[in-house]
This record gives structure tokens, C-alpha cells and sequence, in this order.
DNA sequence: TCTATTATTGCATATTTATACAGATATTTC
DNA sequence: GAAATATCTGTATAAATATGCAATAATAGA
């Protein structure tokens, strides 16, 4: 039974350098001389939970869950600066403008943000109101989205 | 330009039911009155850093990588419970026996497991030494280990 | 040990996904 | 506003991935 070893052998290789397809990974394999087809690796690919992401070079690579974390926050600010029109306040809500259709889910990035100062938030097609608990809070919290943006 | 706003759709899509493929994807929004190809699905999946993932009925489904975080631990789960052979003790040290190949995927498992009583662990090919902390805690350590398999 | 059951894998291929290219839209610059 | 530039999308298709099936290997039970 070598199947564990092999998978072993492959969050190893995917760890240690980029693999673009299951391809190259059978490759790399068969170089540490374990012979297995795509087929198999796309197999085993599945019971890892290995999932395909965009690496820095903007090709997909294999990789873990646990590796992409950091990337969770990278795809929030894609989505604000994709999205946002304008950020305003009107005494303790900061009122977002965002294209149409587009305020639910800046909405959840800002939810997902968990701000503390933030006591939460409302969205329509192309607006959102964040309800911020001081009025002494409300230039920090758009200075901060802001600084996302840019 | 409404990319964003079909984009914001595929997220609410996919977090409320799951897609199998880009061409559901494709018909779920034609549903809503938005009508794109696979192609232009498959760019926007890479933009949102969306991944395939398996579903509870084994299935493929599209997900963000923040929902799969708690499956994380299932995975490290599977691999114990897949290549752990024995688990036992000398003195402070837990000392895991594997099947070949393995110790070092086990070893990097237990690491991310970030037990305090755990000092570190190495991994040769088919042995993991887990250094404990105080002789007080193996037996609570090593509980833990046959608790995850089990 | 022999047989039955289950798990693993390759092969072939269907299915799914990514992308080169070109045309269409939008954005910026002058 | 026109030209230049960049962005977005569909079409067609190449590339990559998943899977039904059959063969083989491992495992369990008598």
C-alpha cells in the first residue's frame, strides 16, 4: 500500500515548488521514481483537498487550503477597488457607492473585515451603509477603506 | 461594465447552492438574467480565486477558500487516520509509527496542530518523535492522536 | 490457504476548463 | 472629439481533469 506515501510525496512537491497540472506532477513523480498516471494523481488530488490557485506569476498552481489563506484578503480588496465609487459619511454611517449590483458582496468583505468600531451593515444594489458605533470612529474606518483601495 | 456585478452573483450563487461545473454556473445566471459563456465564467472564477472543492456528497463544487477553512482539519484528520500505524510513548517522547513514506506529512500535521505541551516533532520516513513538554502531558497527547483517529 | 470482498490503478475517453485570437466597449490622452 | 490604449467578452479549440470500466492487488473471513 503506497498510496499514502505517494500522496505524502506529493503535499511535499507542491509545497516545495510550483506544479501547474497534474501532468508535471506525475513528472516530478516519476523523478523520485514513483510511476503513477494523471489519472491516479487526479485521484489522489481529491482526497488531499488540493486545490488549483493563481500564483504570483498569475498561472494556476496546485496548492493547500491552508497555504492560500493569506490570499483571502488580496481577493476583498480586489473586490473593493473593482467595486467602490465613492465613500462618504453621513454622521455615523459611512455610506459606500459602489457600481450596480456590487453592494452585497462589498457589504460582506467589509462585514468579513470584522472591524471593531464597525456595529454592522446594510446593502442595496449599489449602496451600503456601515453603522459605526462613534462618531469619533467614522474618519478612521473611511481613512481605512480608503487605504485599502490605494 | 457590469463584470463586477455578475461577479457579485457568482459569489451569492455559490454560497447557496452547489455548482458542479462553469456550465451550471453559466445557466444558474442565466436565470437571473445574465447571460455569459463558460469562458468568461472560467476568468472570473480565477479573478475571484474561487476553488474546486468536494462537496459533502463526495461531488465537485465551486467554494471560496474562506468557507473550506474548517475542512482543513478534516484533511489532517484523513491523513492520520490514513497512515498512522501505532502510536506510543518513551518517557517524554511520543513516538508514531506510520506507514512508509509518511512521517513526514504526519509530522507536519501534527506541528499545525499547535499543541502547547508539544516542543517539536522530526519526521524520518516511516517515525515521527514528538517532543514532549512534561511527562504529564503524553499520556493526555497521546489520547488526543487516538481521539482523532477514532 | 482459499475465497470473497474491498481498494487501488491504468486505460480510454467524456467532461470540464483555460486560452489564443479577434471584435467590441470602455477609458485615457492629447 | 479622435486616436491610442486598455478592458472585456465570445468563438473555437487546445489543454487539463474526472471517471466508467476492467484488471490487479490487498485484506478479511472461514
Amino acid at each position: 500500500m503506497k498510496k499514502y506515501a505517494r500522496q505524502s510525496k506529493i503535499l511535499e512537491l507542491i509545497n516545495e515548488r510550483d506544479i501547474e497540472t497534474q501532468e508535471d506532477l506525475a513528472l516530478a513523480l516519476k523523478d523520485l521514481g514513483i510511476d503513477v498516471t494523471q489519472a491516479t494523481i487526479s485521484r489522489d488530488i481529491k482526497e488531499l483537498r488540493l486545490i488549483k490557485v493563481t500564483s504570483k506569476t498569475g498561472k494556476y498552481k496546485y496548492g493547500t487550503i491552508e497555504e492560500s489563506q493569506n490570499s483571502i484578503s488580496d481577493r476583498l480588496v480586489r473586490i473593493f477597488k473593482n467595486s467602490i465609487v465613492s465613500i462618504d459619511a453621513a454622521m455615523n454611517i459611512v455610506v459606500i457607492r459602489t457600481i450596480p449590483g456590487a453592494a452585497q458582496i462589498c457589504g460582506s468583505a467589509i462585514d468579513s473585515l470584522q472591524i471593531a468600531e464597525v456595529g454592522g451593515s446594510i446593502a442595496g444594489d449599489d449602496t451600503v451603509f456601515v453603522a459605526v458605533r462613534s462618531l469619533d470612529a467614522v474618519q478612521d474606518i473611511i481613512d481605512n477603506l480608503y487605504g485599502l483601495i490605494n
